[in-house]
DNA sequence: CCCGTATATTACCCACTGGTAATCAAATGT
DNA sequence: ACATTTGATTACCAGTGGGTAATATACGGG
């Protein structure tokens, strides 16, 4: 709607590169759009032609952006892998005991599970897609758990972390922070972020009280995890 | 295919005994088949005709037992629950800390999520039901939620659970729990029980190691959970 | 031996929906 | 002004799949 006139000589924003600007802010809203009613509707009770009705278009004007509905859905996946992959990298090369690691990866993970591309990720049914893409996306979820993964044993090893096995406490990890994209209302009384902090503090701390009644263990934070 | 032939007079098994059993036979017989395919390639993914080919019958054979698909997801999902309902009711009327009837829960819940009736509950999506049946799903859903949840805060009043807050804690637990049905191969090397086991211990005394390398609380099971 | 009931089959219908073809309109650039 | 390119529309096609009607077969009962 807003068109915003570059009008200066040599402006870098040249008409050809405003109509590239464009097309892709357009693609932009159709994937928005696209994930909101697959994670509303579900993905096969949410047809083309809706999405393309919220956008105030029609059904063909979708195929301008993108060559089957499939490739919506393969884009959402990908947009959504890389919500992950910000938060995880940094971590990962980033220091601290295999425990203190754990937890910066659930504060991440829970903090990308509360938006759109994040909760589709998790919650969208990769069965649709062809066997290439879908493989893409196995070798992603397989990439976040084998992080888990990697941080919980390292942490049995550094005494960080309890004995265990490490593939099972990952996957209850997981299994705590995938099942916040059935719960989680953006307009709900719970913020991100103190979702993010209790589950980092449960999933690592327990639910149990200690033993003693006197401060627990060496972490003094048993109240103090709320500031962002 | 064998008929037992009742023979006597009097006898409890009259021929039409006979035959209706044999018809609930067949009606289970489909919600078998039908639990392994649905959780296998998805609802939508699952023809009316896939189901009937593998019971060697056609689909119009199934109408029999059930007037439409969406009936036979319902009775699917009520199955699940009574797998449910029949751990969950011994322990709520049984005696216990909170805590310890948070961990039997996390057993028996995890115990159901290991069978293909316990999975489909958890997995399917209630958005296929209309709205009364859904409504159903999503009160018994919420119905063990909320079991979860209750169970947290006696623990919190009685002193075995830290503070924190229920309902997040409630959907932390239930969460790792449903993610079960994600990754578990009846096949695998996982057996149910260790599933439960670990489930149990580390949702609730948490994966960090205590500070004190003295054994930490009342639990006696640090080490001992690797066997299958 | 024949009839009625239950259960299965074949053939069919039709709604939905993803995708395409032909066409049209508007902006771009010479 | 005019041709070209881009992006949108209307009309349409075809596969899929749930559900039904008509019909055949097998079995128990009089």
């Amino acid at each position: 709607m807003s068109a915003p006139k570059p009008v200066m000589e040599t402006s870098p924003w040249t008409p050809f590169e405003d109509r590239r600007r464009a097309r892709d802010e357009k693609r932009d809203a159709v994937l928005r759009m696209a994930v909101r009613l697959f994670l509303e509707d579900g993905y096969h009770r949410t047809p083309l032609a809706r999405i393309a009705e919220r956008l105030n278009i029609t059904k063909p004007a979708l195929y301008n952006y993108f060559a089957s509905k499939e490739e919506i859905l393969q884009a959402l996946f990908r947009l959504g892998d890389e919500q992950y992959e910000e938060g995880f990298g940094p971590i990962e090369r980033g220091s601290g005991s295999g425990l203190e690691k754990l937890r910066a990866m659930i504060r991440a993970y829970a903090g990308s599970m509360t938006t759109d591309f994040g909760m589709c990720f998790a919650r969208l049914d990769d069965r649709e897609l062809a066997e290439a893409p879908r493989a893409e996306v196995r070798r992603a979820k397989r990439r976040y758990d084998l992080a888990f993964r990697t941080q919980i044993e390292r942490g049995v090893e550094d005494g960080s972390i309890r004995s265990c096995d490490p593939k099972l406490a990952a996957f209850a990890v997981a299994g705590a922070l995938n099942g916040i994209a059935d719960w989680y209302k953006p307009a709900g009384a719970l913020p991100a972020e103190a979702i993010a902090d209790q589950f980092a503090l449960q999933l690592t701390e327990g639910l149990a009280a200690r033993a003693d009644p006197a401060r627990p263990a060496g972490k003094p934070k048993t109240a103090a995890k709320q500031e962002g």
